[in-house]
DNA sequence: CTAATACTTGACTAAAATACTGGGTTAATT
DNA sequence: AATTAACCCAGTATTTTAGTCAAGTATTAG
């Protein structure tokens, strides 16, 4: 298990899809708006949350994605895993510095700790996230301010 | 907090000085040859350990590093924000685009998730760590690879 | 049907972090 | 004085992160 700005992307994109699609899919145009995220590194990322079964895409007009299951069933660890690339413990397998045919077991060491945290971050889930006070607020402020950007966008249609 | 292989490496490379160290300094040629980490990335994960005051460097023949204070005193959070660089929340701050003058609450949002783990981290100290059974044995087991290394480079010397 | 919307895929790139190399200097021990 | 090992620094290869660009495919409203 890592903890990355990569998993932090996906954690915050996740939530920001677990808040706006009750009624229907949320595109990755708008996530990427609200969270400032570039929309080719959201595709990336939902590329692999898709693979994962977290989220399900919906094509055509109206489309984009939605959870696969209740904010309450996503947690936190499989969110990471599932963007973050598995922990390299290439590092003395190959070679013969591990004694008696075994592997290396400074990494075995590190992975009990990694599992601990894993197991911690899979008791945290979506659900429990949204509905922590400030998510509320600040997921308000931001369809606010996306609200502001799309008139702004329709403005400039309009005199286009 | 974030959770890296450098992270890694450092809790790795504490857990076997608080092994090895508990009559006398441990070199961090040792280390490197125990754990196979390259000697001077040891040395800058090393400065910045020093830095932090947990651990305390014996110049000269017979030394080494050794721990400021006990195993027990150690936790696995300080060791680890020890030698990552704090975490960017550079994203929103200096950009306008967080209304209300208020910083981007989506950050806050993960620095609290993050500081669950952090407090989560602060819990596991390098004494815990020394006492699960696995420890010891791999400890012990590395411990005769290296005197096996070391018979071998005198060997070396000696024919050289 | 067709145009619009939205996801898919892949190749490519800039910037940063990671991990390492090698050269030194300084302090303490023998 | 010679050895030992910490300490310091400059550079560098590799990997990861984060993002861009472009050419697709699938879906559906009109």
């Amino acid at each position: 298990m890592r903890l990355t700005t990569k998993g932090r992307y996906a954690v915050t994109a996740m939530l920001d899809l677990a808040f706006h699609s009750q009624k229907k899919p949320v595109t990755l145009t708008e996530i990427a708006t609200r969270q400032t995220i570039s929309l080719s590194y959201l595709e990336q990322l939902f590329a692999r949350l898709r693979k994962s079964g977290m989220v399900i895409g919906v094509r055509g007009p109206g489309g984009g994605y939605k959870l696969s299951r209740e904010p309450a069933e996503i947690n936190i660890a499989d969110i990471i895993s599932a963007v973050d690339e598995p922990i390299d413990s290439t590092k003395c397998e190959g070679k013969g510095d591990c004694q008696d045919g075994q592997p290396c077991l400074t990494h075995d060491l590190w992975m009990g700790l990694s599992d601990q945290i894993r197991n911690y971050l899979k008791g945290i889930s979506l659900g429990e996230l949204l509905d922590r006070e400030p998510v509320y607020k600040v997921a308000k402020r931001q369809d606010q301010h996306v609200e502001h950007v799309i008139s702004l966008q329709t403005q400039e249609k309009l005199s286009a």
